[in-house]
DNA sequence: GTGAAAGCGCTAACAC
DNA sequence: GTGTTAGCGCTTTCAC
């Protein structure tokens, strides 16, 4: 709590405490002498401003919620510093919520947000659905929400930071097909997520195009985490599908899948390659090193934050839909 | 910000805004038959109260600063798990900020958060005794400081929590040479951070026991990235020197090892056996997978939010010391 | 049991 | 150019 107030510097100073205030704020009413000796006090007797007070004078508490679905690996670290960027210079705080991939949790990590009266609620969802009704409330109340990477069913519409998920999973496949594989296994997240159906469009439409496509080797996950990928990989082999190369719906899918094949023995990539999507330092933190569609992570915080800068300045302003640019990154996971 | 206020119940009652806080705090001087017509109305028109009301009244935030030296490994996440295991429900917010290893960023985090008038600051440091000074000020001011994981020198006393370091090392060493090795590299981190002088002093001490002890052995690093493990195991290749095992102070500098021994061709754990401390995801998302000492990551977090609601509470409570217990996991690469 | 009024720290409209 | 005052939303004396 900061100590000292205008009301202090105006009694040490004897001036009034709008004289002050003015001072402070670089007012043009304010004798330049005057200004001099109020800057001195402040500075000499180590007054901060405090920012409750001027949270409450102006109706905004600058505070900004952030819901994630997990914190366990880089991505969403590397969003908040882009938000962070935005934002802490700014003077608003950032108030990060975990959903650890649960609808249910993500439901009360927004509520808890409201509670804390944010300004604004910027989400990175786990469930296209499920929680739309909250999403709704929360935006009918006049707390603007911005999304990015996984976002709601069309039916709502709101501002949001994506990636072009079917171009680019066709690109990793496109890729995969050069380097001789054909026998491209694709391990999809949930469909409850729009990106696993975007990102398995992609595929799909590449491996129909070299008639190449056969359903067996799409391996749905019901989790988004490293086990989720060794389920598949296990699925897999337990059923003894025939496989050349995995293209995974994310880095975390792709470690989780990589290693189960290499603790059976499996050489990656020379009997198996393997390609993601992501961009994380995840890619590069295993051996062998993952191809990957590197998403600018950072970038796509900075462009959420600045969105929500806009809706705070204008609720009514029209939403927006921001497409980033991302990087197919070959790596030794897809070459021999 | 929350729409409706004490005053529009008010109207809407024709009550008065002392009666309408009063029935809604609970409070024993009002009528049970107002208190249901004031909750009901609460309810009907949406009513949530604005914290930052209640902040100036109370002259406390509820905004706990949270400063770490990085967010790419999972282990600020999961303390932070803890941290808002504790306070969330209490009402408190958490404000992240990342030091990204430097103590002049670290120097400008805690600034800005005290120019968010947190009412208190939960800090891993990234540097023994640059920042001491701040923190000082910053404890001098009134704020709690509580630390985490990576303290400041003896020179400053606060509360803390941490793990026997210097034990747990020299069980790490123990292992090895149960394991058969000899000649044991000891990836140290910078002396800057006790933690590596602790660690480096339990190896030393297995090794002096055993008489095995060969200054060449101790590779100091001067990051604490990936990075920083490839350059400590490209520096052993380079200068020829043998070992047959590494101990790591940290996962995310064992892995960087391992993979630049995987790359080079060197099996682990036959030819090299790793091991390390921290106890993240990261140790099991590898292959092999490393075997390593957990801490109790989310556990210290709590104890670390519980120590800071003390020093809020009174802020002259003794300062504590808690040490975590932790646990050496023997995962596959040790063993043959 | 309820209402009026003060005050938390600050800014801004209004006097002078 | 400076001071006075009101008010942001809430709780809490103090009256009645």
């Amino acid at each position: 709590m900061s100590r000292i107030t205008l009301k202090d510097l105006s009694k040490f100073l004897s001036l009034s405490t709008s004289t002050i205030s003015r001072a402070l704020l670089n007012d043009k009413n304010i004798n330049a002498e005057t200004q001099k000796r109020v800057l001195e006090a402040a500075e000499k007797l180590g007054y901060r401003p405090n920012t409750t007070a001027l949270s409450l004078k102006y109706g905004q508490t600058k505070n900004i919620g952030l819901v994630v679905p997990e914190m366990i690996t880089p991505f969403s670290s590397k969003v908040l510093q882009g938000i962070q960027n935005i934002l802490y210079p700014l003077g608003y705080r950032v108030i990060i919520t975990q959903s650890d991939e649960n609808p249910l949790i993500e439901r009360k990590n927004l509520q808890l947000l409201e509670e804390f009266n944010v300004d604004g609620i910027i989400i990175n969802l786990c469930h296209e659905t499920y929680n739309e009704d909250v999403y709704k409330e929360i935006m009918d109340r006049g707390i603007p929400l911005v999304f990015f990477d996984r976002i709601p069913s069309k039916t709502l519409e709101v501002s949001k930071v994506v990636v072009d998920d079917n171009i680019k999973a066709s690109l990793v496949v496109e890729h995969l097909i050069n380097t001789g594989r054909k026998r491209i296994v694709h391990i999809m997240g949930p469909s409850t997520i729009r990106n696993a159906v975007e990102r398995e469009m992609g595929y799909k439409r590449i491996l129909k195009k070299h008639n190449i496509f056969d359903p067996e080797l799409i391996i749905k996950t019901d989790g988004m985490m490293f086990e989720a990928g060794e389920h598949a990989a296990k699925h897999l082999l337990d059923r003894k599908i025939e496989f050349d190369s995995i293209f995974a719906f994310s880095d975390t899918l792709a470690i989780g899948a990589m290693n189960y094949l290499l603790e059976k023995g499996i050489k990656i990539p020379e009997q198996v390659a393997v390609a993601s999507f992501s961009g994380t330092e995840l890619a590069t933190i295993v051996h062998p090193k993952l191809t990957s569609v590197q998403q600018p992570l950072v970038k796509m915080g900075e462009a959420a934050a600045d969105l929500m800068l806009e809706k705070i300045k204008d609720i009514s302003a029209p939403n927006q839909t921001i497409v980033m640019d991302t990087e197919l990154i070959y790596r030794a996971s897809t070459f021999n």
